[in-house]
RNA sequence: GCUCCCGUAGUGUAGACCGGCCAAUCAUUCUAGCCUUUCGAGCUAGGGACUCGGGUUCGAAUCCCGACGGGAGCACCA
């Protein structure tokens, strides 16, 4: 799969062009990543652009929510939106000058015309190449018109789009990850690069802001392969040197499907709201189509910081096949990353969680909520996991009485341990509500009349769940006074 | 239909450029065991892959060709 590619990079100028057009989507945030990456390791800088030429589906909704995300993820850029720049401005729909200006001087030049054919024409002869089995491209109808013919309909008004001649040749570019790809430009030929003079295109509009960003290095998800050519066409017509191209695999679904709506959750918000951190998503993403090099004799690290990704992080290492976003391994990553928050951290993180299904109220006894949290932290996937995990410490569990029965045990003997454990209990002073005492006074109890027969009633009439944190942890938080108060309730419901 | 890209376990991958050290690495997942009242965590063990067919060679996961499979693109979207 490696391919030798050359690699002497400094101080290069990259960018994340993402189009506001939906919420910051998973594939956009890799993208982001890896320029953001490749910018850091090689001292370069990182640009943010915002493409919103297309009027009709732009909004802001959508480019507050990108540069939100962006920023919780971690990324922060040197120029673009809200920061600004020498090589502004960073919205398209703000450079409709410079497009307009080198849209007329490839028209002088003769590099680009008018096309005045209709949309319906093309459409039909499109279907007529298709059904010939050739690749659908434009026939150059409008290429060679006379100025009079072009004058002539100018004046008259007819609608008309702008194209660029296309040399018939091919074009190959060295890709930063795919080695040398060629094309062959006739398949294509003469696209459509403006709609009018301020109406630009795409692939026109990305050439136009690369340059003037001085952008070097494009790096962007291999959906742009073979726009790639295309866009070369207009490097040349303009006389302008091309950056290098460096085209990631895609992400995929477990199906191998392009990653979609189809597939859950595909922005970055809604990964937030559930409950991944930001780290562990970076951790995860950069894992995608890409391992840092494995020295001989060493167990591969999988769950990095930020700084570890970008100590080990080499371009050359971004794999060629698409890579299957793959739910179990970021929970994986996600729950090892809670692990090594502090406790403080956690409870900061976890609050406005806990205070969306709980309220605020119940969150005054810092104490008492930081040692539930605390014999809780091992068993976070996510961090919205919490709420079904400790809930029974802040409302009483309800359960039905059938749960409280031990395997194959019966309802008689449940009922004789739950009232031998509030004898047994209610002796004990407060002072020794500790883990420790506890299990010193039941422990040898429940060698004597069963573990599970004692304990297992015990830890449901406490939690009220079947797999919960255990008995012993369970009562030195809630204290004596609660532990009896639901071993009562207990005992009533298998009077 | 045409063009381009890709093809190692369920998943992410190492190995490939420079053929032998590969009866193939690491991680995750899965299974079993230990621990344990349950679940989780932890520990231990195990399962699981070079897409296929030719060629080159003493020797191919690795080089070459072909097939097959998967993906992306082929707009007056970005």
């Amino acid at each position: 799969m490696m391919t030798p590619r050359k690699e002497t990079v400094k101080n290069p100028r990259v960018r994340i062009a993402p189009s506001p057009t939906g919420y910051f989507h998973i594939g956009t945030a890799r993208t982001a990543l890896f320029n953001w990456l490749f910018a850091k390791k090689y001292d370069g800088k990182f640009i943010v652009r915002i493409e919103d030429t297309d009027k009709e589906r732009s909004k802001i909704e959508f480019e507050k929510d990108i540069i939100e995300q962006m920023r919780w993820l971690g990324l922060t850029w040197d120029e673009g939106v809200e920061v600004g720049g020498d090589f502004g401005p960073y919205r398209q729909s703000e450079c409709l000058d410079l497009y307009e200006k080198y849209l007329h001087q490839l028209i002088e030049k003769k590099r680009a015309y008018y096309c005045f054919c209709s949309a319906e024409e093309l459409e039909i002869k499109k279907q007529e190449m298709m059904t010939r089995g050739e690749s659908p491209r434009y026939d150059g109808s409008c290429r060679n018109l006379s100025a009079d013919v072009i004058e002539e309909k100018l004046k008259n008004k007819i609608p008309y789009v702008i194209r660029i001649k296309t040399p018939d040749k091919k074009i190959s570019f060295n890709d930063m990850i795919r080695g040398k790809v060629e094309f062959d430009c006739s398949l294509f030929g003469d696209q459509v690069i403006a709609k009018g003079f301020r109406e630009p295109l795409y692939n026109f509009a990305v050439v136009v802001d690369d340059h003037h960003m001085r952008i070097s290095h494009v790096i962007r998800g291999e959906d742009h392969l073979s726009n790639t050519p295309k866009q070369i066409v207009l490097y040349e017509a303009l006389e302008w040197e091309t950056p290098e191209f460096g085209h990631l695999p895609l992400i995929l679904a477990p199906d191998k499907s392009k990653m979609s709506k189809r597939f859950g959750d595909v922005s970055v918000a809604e990964y937030r709201r559930t409950g991944y951190l930001a780290e562990a998503l970076f951790n995860f993403i950069v894992f995608l189509g890409w391992h840092p090099e494995e020295k001989p004799g060493e167990v591969i690290k999988e769950i990095l910081t930020k700084e570890e990704i970008l100590e080990s992080f080499d371009m050359k290492r971004v794999q060629k096949g698409g890579a299957i976003f793959n739910v179990d391994k970021l929970n994986w990553i996600n729950s090892e990353h809670i692990k090594k928050l502090s406790i403080n951290d956690l409870i900061e993180k976890s609050l406005p969680f806990l205070e969306e299904s709980f309220g605020k109220e119940i969150f005054t006894d810092q104490k008492y909520l930081k040692k539930v949290i605390e014999l809780h932290r091992e068993r976070v996937k996510k961090l919205s996991d919490l709420t079904e995990l400790i809930g029974y410490f802040f409302n009483l569990p309800d359960y039905p009485k059938e749960l409280l029965v031990w395997k194959d045990s019966i309802l008689e003997n449940t009922k004789g341990n739950i009232d031998f454990l509030i004898n047994l209990l209610s002796d004990l002073k407060n002072d020794n509500f500790t883990k420790n005492q506890l299990e010193v006074i039941v422990m040898p109890e429940a060698e004597k009349r069963g573990r599970g027969e004692l304990l297992w009633p015990l830890r449901v009439a406490l939690s009220g769940m079947k797999n919960s944190a255990g008995p012993f942890e369970i009562m030195p938080i809630l204290g004596k006074k609660e532990t009896l108060s639901r071993l009562k309730i207990a005992l009533e419901k298998v009077q």
